[in-house]
DNA sequence: CTTTTACTAGAACATGATTCTAGATTAGGA
DNA sequence: TCCTAATCTAGAATCATGTTCTAGTAAAAG
């Protein structure tokens, strides 16, 4: 039996560091073109305390993904929770987000981008249950005013495509220098549009 | 003054057998686990004929890029010149990237994961301009249907998103496995909304 | 038949990810 | 307060892999 001791106060402080780090490095040259070095020089670490904390630098990106999506997702549902009725609702879905793109703007751009990255199985596995959890939260919250006939029904996994999938495009086309509203300015017209998508 | 020779009759069918290995190797273990020396293998060439035609890894990622954009957009473009209303129009927009997407699976999943490689400036410029181009002849094809009245009048640069964005959103999850039925299979819904969302 | 250029080949090289061993630091108990 | 086990830091050594380079082969043009 090994004795369990405590991570040191400052574990924490260290592994963001190093986050901070890499994802300046990513969004700065790519995450392929990014070293080890590199994140080593700008969080001021060492080679094996990154890979202490990461394993190699696959882990960094997972934990750099994992990370961000869990505050996204926690913004969502504090925010979503407040609301009164099906429009706010469906309404507050496509302005947090845009408001949150926006304030957020590089770690929005790395999610946005890293699908990509051939995550470890174990990750994969991760992904998907934070993913599975957060979804089965906001149908949870959703199921009643599709029940009573305040929204429309349709087949179950096409509402986040209807209500979200506009304003994921055009962030993308915003990261990518294609248009140039940002998303927290254009909101209005894509929660009008979601709104009209789906209400009874 | 240099002599112009043709390429060799062989060449097309060189850079269409190492395209076709690397878009494999790409789907089945990711593009930055795959190494020079798997597609070669899986091509059946040399290093030096690798570097002859596509200069690096990133160049080959990016001529199986390229050529997957352009069959799509021709694709679409074919299929928009037979329609002979609006709302055929639009929702031939969703439903051809349904069919395509599904009858494409591999090269679909890549196009759709691969923003993230930070391709060079001159691919970047070369995208842009094909992105540019395509856009430019869609609306054209729009264009009379929003001045005539038969659509809505949007801001222009929220069209996209709105009819395409959806469909994209739901493509992604399919490919990541996460619903069942095919884009092909669930193309009438999305196609509805898209029609409802910018119809005058 | 000759010349020019596209193309193929793979050994040598350079870069950068990862492993490994050693040591420093901290938490928790005696 | 001191001891012990574990966490955490270090960076040199190793290994994998992308890229360059030189040499040669084969096809097109005259």
């Amino acid at each position: 039996m090994t004795k369990q001791t405590k991570p040191r106060a400052t574990t924490p402080a260290r592994r963001a560091s190093i986050l901070k780090a890499a994802l300046d490095c990513f969004i700065g040259q790519g995450v392929e073109a990014t070293t080890i070095d590199d994140i080593r020089r700008a969080s001021g670490s060492s080679i094996g305390s990154l890979y202490h904390h990461f394993g190699n630098k696959e882990g960094i990106a997972a934990g750099l993904f994992i990370d961000g999506i869990q505050r996204l997702n926690a913004d969502l549902l504090r925010k979503l929770k407040r609301c009164k009725s099906a429009e706010q609702s469906v309404r507050t879905v496509v302005t947090q987000y845009s408001d949150w793109v926006t304030a957020h703007r590089d770690i929005a751009r790395y999610l946005l981008n890293s699908r990509d990255i051939a995550f470890p199985p174990e990750t994969k596995d991760q992904l998907r249950e934070i993913h599975r959890s957060h979804i089965t939260e906001v149908f949870r919250w959703f199921g009643p005013y599709v029940r009573d006939g305040e929204m429309k029904a349709l087949p179950i996994d096409t509402y986040v495509p209807i209500i979200s999938g506009p304003i994921q495009d055009y962030t993308r086309y915003w990261l990518a220098g294609q248009v140039k509203e940002s998303p927290a300015k254009v909101k209005t017209v894509f929660a009008e549009a979601a709104w009209n998508a789906v209400r009874a």
